[in-house]
DNA sequence: GACCAGATTGTCT
DNA sequence: GACAATCTGGTCA
């Protein structure tokens, strides 16, 4: 079941949270959200949107429930769920999956068979699922990239127990607004990026 | 686990 | 020119 369009319309904190335990969907592949990060509009200074809309973040500025797609490091692409009220600049980056469909394909694409090395940091995850940058823009409702609720059997690994506890933390890779506790991954899940 | 170097290019100063 | 919401592959413990 596709996430309705309403899902997104919240504070951008919130739905990192929410988003963990969902399932991203592109073709064949899909894994369940067990890590996400928050960045908020023009008052984070971590955040691409703390300058203003220009032509990399302008999508970021459009409506919640798009993929803002940007290319870092010379190298590699992040995968982000435009999020908050309308065009206020704030996203949720997806920092890890654990594959649960076309992990046949991901091993491929990523060149490994180890299951946590598929989607544990925000550029593997898009490599594995086949994200590209002509992907940026588009709508998550009704586009080629999904999010669903996921159906049945579909539980996120915990390591331990079975109880899903979010475990809140400061974000990973940034050189400004260092402190603020606006990751947030799935305790014990043995595919977040660190812990 | 920790730390480090190197890869490589769009964007901003 | 500097730097980046990263990854890989190395060292050391």
């Amino acid at each position: 079941v596709i996430l309705p369009a309403d899902f997104y319309q919240v504070d951008t904190p919130e739905l990192a949270q929410k988003l963990l335990g969902k399932l991203l969907v592109h073709g064949q592949t899909s894994g369940i959200i067990v890590e996400t990060e928050a960045y908020l509009g023009t008052r984070d200074p971590a955040s691409h949107a703390y300058r203003g809309p220009g032509k990399r973040n302008a999508v970021m500025f459009g409506h919640p429930g798009h993929a803002y797609i940007y290319f870092t490091y010379g190298m590699h692409y992040c995968f982000n769920v435009v999020g908050g009220p309308e065009e206020v600049g704030e996203a949720v980056l997806i920092r890890a999956l654990e594959p649960v469909d076309g992990i046949e394909v991901m091993q491929q694409r990523r060149k490994t068979d180890v299951l946590k090395l598929l989607c544990s940091g925000p550029a593997k995850l898009v490599q594995a699922l086949g994200i590209a940058k002509e992907h940026n823009g588009t709508s998550l409702v009704d586009g080629p990239i999904q999010i669903h609720e996921p159906s049945g059997s579909h539980h996120p690994s915990t390591g331990s127990g079975n109880k899903l506890e979010i475990v809140t933390a400061p974000r990973i890779g940034i050189s400004q607004a260092v402190n603020l506790p606006l990751r947030f991954y799935i305790k014990g899940s043995p595919f977040v990026s660190r812990i």
